[in-house]
DNA sequence: AATGAATGAGACTTCATTCAT
DNA sequence: AATGAATGAAGTCTCATTCAT
């Protein structure tokens, strides 16, 4: 009767750990020593979990991601709602979570420094933002099949919509005075009252 | 009487392989070698016009944002001329400057990726971002004092005249297919059409 | 009651696991690993039975040369048997063992190397191959006594014997293309017609 | 003007230290810490030099071989000198390397075992012995078609006599009270006389 | 008796930096 | 001024062994 481990919680624990340390240091400056020692484990132990370095990063990468595609995947299945309500409620939980999104965003730039080079992440998270941008795209277009949005490209809306959020995001980093959280929300009021007003700015 | 070479330009020949190289394999991944090789000498001449390497990414950090900002300090300057013309000159020079860009993206990431985390080079990022957004506020109050633009706060439509060409350059990266110029000259002429607009939509 | 597993069986079982993959990577770079895997258990399992890596090294080395020892005692041992057809029984014995040596030979050299060097397990190589060469020299010896074997020195003829046997099955690692099999049937016969032979050439 | 070193004798030097570290503790348990504190160099010079731990082996491996290699490729061009003469010379060589072989005769059965296992070092041992093989089979077929020689295939009475000096090496290993020089000798006269013998026992 | 998990010393290799010329 | 060589700390990963159940 071996010991009986609870095996995604571990990995969950190093993610977590690795997460930290990363956000902290940086993704190359932090060694797997810094992770192990934060995740209260063996260095030994995290290779128990994970082929590589690269593979945990890869890992974290998908567990950031995937959160917010399976959001949005329900919004877009949810066709009886309507789009701006649907677009209501992904802002909202954008904005809930924003405060967990401090820690991680200097990770979030690392990846993006990443997507912006050639190597084995940058498909990767290439994929995700594409896959992201298609949803919402999606969600945009049934938007105006249903007469809510006074829009004439939901891909071009799209991709302008994801411009001012990341540009806003990445302008939080860069300013630090910004109060990410006013503006955010500001910003989503603003958006929601043009996509679906008459002067059809998107 | 023994040949004197150029000191600015063997930095500037160093600085130029060494942005290839870090847009190319990333700033860490990068090796001193590869810079040298690049720059064609020996891994030695690199120390003999920069103390370290982490001094030669600063010198290039310097290279890379002081013509924005001196162009930003002359068209303050020009207080004689329209603030919308002096806007529309800034757009200008931007697009043009947009193609090499392109090279060295993947490196304005990898600082943007250092600016959000603890360190030498965060401080240093974020006082050339902020001097940058304290001089476009300023060319916009002048352009509130004039008359000319119909906005409320120029602070707020500084940072977001900001985020929305960061994001649209940042999202450009993260779906590859976005056509980066079209854009952002589509952009520049929404966003100055909003500035000076009836709706004060800023 | 509970079942009692059988000790010997099970430690056979690990040491034949251990003897192919040792054949096959080689000592040091077979990883206990391979050796529990290869013997389907887990690795604490190996451990139940064996203290350490170089606890089964040495029994394996034990298991392969004792049975060859226990002929050779068997045969010195049979004083009323002409010499000569001992040697002949010996030969047989060996020829019959070549096809599973091939599997095994990979570790013979490795062992090989191992009693070149100083270490733990050169002691142990070279007691069991004294021994042998003693049995031999006794052996040869007797066939002196009773007048069937034409030689002078049962010592060095012991010597060259082995030194032909080593050396054609060293040969046949080297020189892929050799028919072991077949040359060393041809060398036994020429060997065993020396011996006896009136030239006296050993 | 950087400082001038030989980079022949350094890899020489190299070399040299890795072949008494390799000999004296194995390949796979030397350290490369151990090979460069032998080599009074740094870790880092060791890599200057050779790519890796396996390339250093290799050119171990091509400095070991390519001596008695070139001696036989001479021998075999000498057509205008006596086989058995030129045999005679060979076998003195080699009596007179015995010696230095001591040295070495570790790292030469670590590359037997290799030799013996599927890997990159396989095939080049077994290339370099192959040659010496068919620069013998050569020899021999000369000294055949000069009328010297009484045996009938160079092929087999090529091996028989690397089977046989291989064997007498091994021996010696095997069995430490071996006096190898003397048994050499003694091996090398009693070939030479069969080959060119009447009883063409070979 | 046996297992899966965990440990941690240590292996090879890299690379920013320094040195001798 | 510049070079090729050298250094050595540090990085990732491995693996024999031990542990808790």
């Amino acid at each position: 009767m071996p010991r009986r481990v609870d095996k995604v919680e571990r990995r969950n624990r190093i993610m977590d750990a690795a997460m930290r340390v990363f956000a902290r240091l940086g993704v190359h400056q932090a060694r797997m020593d810094d992770v192990a020692r934060e995740a209260r484990m063996s260095k030994g132990a995290l290779y128990w979990y994970f082929r590589s370095k690269e593979d945990l990063l890869k890992a974290i990468l998908a567990r950031m991601f995937e959160p917010d595609l399976k959001l949005m995947e329900e919004l877009v299945r949810q066709r009886e709602r309507s789009a701006v309500e649907r677009l209501e409620t992904m802002a909202r939980k954008a904005l809930d979570s924003l405060p967990q999104m401090r820690v991680t965003q200097a990770l979030l730039y690392e990846f993006y420094a990443l997507a912006a080079r050639t190597g084995p992440l940058q498909t990767l998270i290439r994929d995700y933002y594409r896959r992201y941008y298609e949803l919402l795209t999606e969600l945009l277009a049934q938007g105006i099949e249903q007469g809510e949005l006074r829009i004439q490209n939901p891909q071009r809306a799209a991709m302008a919509l994801l411009a001012q959020f990341e540009g806003l995001f990445l302008i939080s980093v860069l300013l630090p005075g910004v109060d990410l959280h006013q503006e955010w929300r500001a910003l989503s009021d603003e958006v929601l009252k043009r996509l679906s007003g008459e002067d059809g700015s998107f």
